[in-house]
DNA sequence: GCCAACGTTGGC
DNA sequence: GCCAACGTTGGC
């Protein structure tokens, strides 16, 4: 089982709203960068785990957990002339761009912000805290994993 | 294949 | 809204 961290902008799909869809599930479709469509097409597994990150907004940080719960497919929105996401270089036969179909585990109590995550020293070679980094889409260690989960005061929900 | 121009991301 | 960093585009 992997970790990632997954990037999105709150006011365009937050946490909540992943919570609030049906079944709690969602596609995470829309990533248009080759880098990130590897990941989401070719590694990620069902069962792997994912920090939800909130960019682009008052506080920006790890706002809670998911899972991936369907691997890599065609992202359909590129096929769809009115999303914002359409890109008529991706046919039925030859997609260019790819979705992973994400489930809601839970909300942290508070957003981890990335001004916390920048002072800690042992999680500064995480991709995420390196200049200029910009994918939406990246692998966690699962010692980085580990880390942010305490500084969440994360405990997994009892049945 | 180089590289300037342009667009996008995302923190601040 | 600004701007740094980076990716993509397209002329040559």
């Amino acid at each position: 089982m992997a970790y990632w961290l997954m990037k999105s902008e709150p006011d365009a799909f937050s946490i909540d709203d992943l919570a609030g869809s049906p079944d709690a599930t969602a596609p995470w479709d829309g990533v248009r960068n080759y880098q990130a469509r590897n990941m989401l097409r070719d590694q990620m597994q069902v069962g792997d785990q994912v920090l939800f990150y909130h960019s682009s907004c008052a506080v920006p940080g790890v706002a809670g957990l998911a899972e991936i719960v369907r691997s890599g497919y065609p992202d359909p929105t590129a096929w769809l002339p009115d999303s914002p996401y359409y890109d008529p270089k991706s046919s039925q036969d030859k997609p260019r761009w790819y979705c992973v179909d994400v489930r809601f585990i839970g909300r942290f109590e508070k957003v981890v912000p990335l001004s916390i995550l920048r002072g800690q020293p042992e999680l500064s070679d995480m991709p995420l805290l390196r200049p200029g980094n910009r994918l939406s889409v990246m692998p966690v260690e699962p010692h980085h994993w580990m880390i942010i989960l305490h500084l969440a005061g994360w405990t997994a929900p009892s049945h």
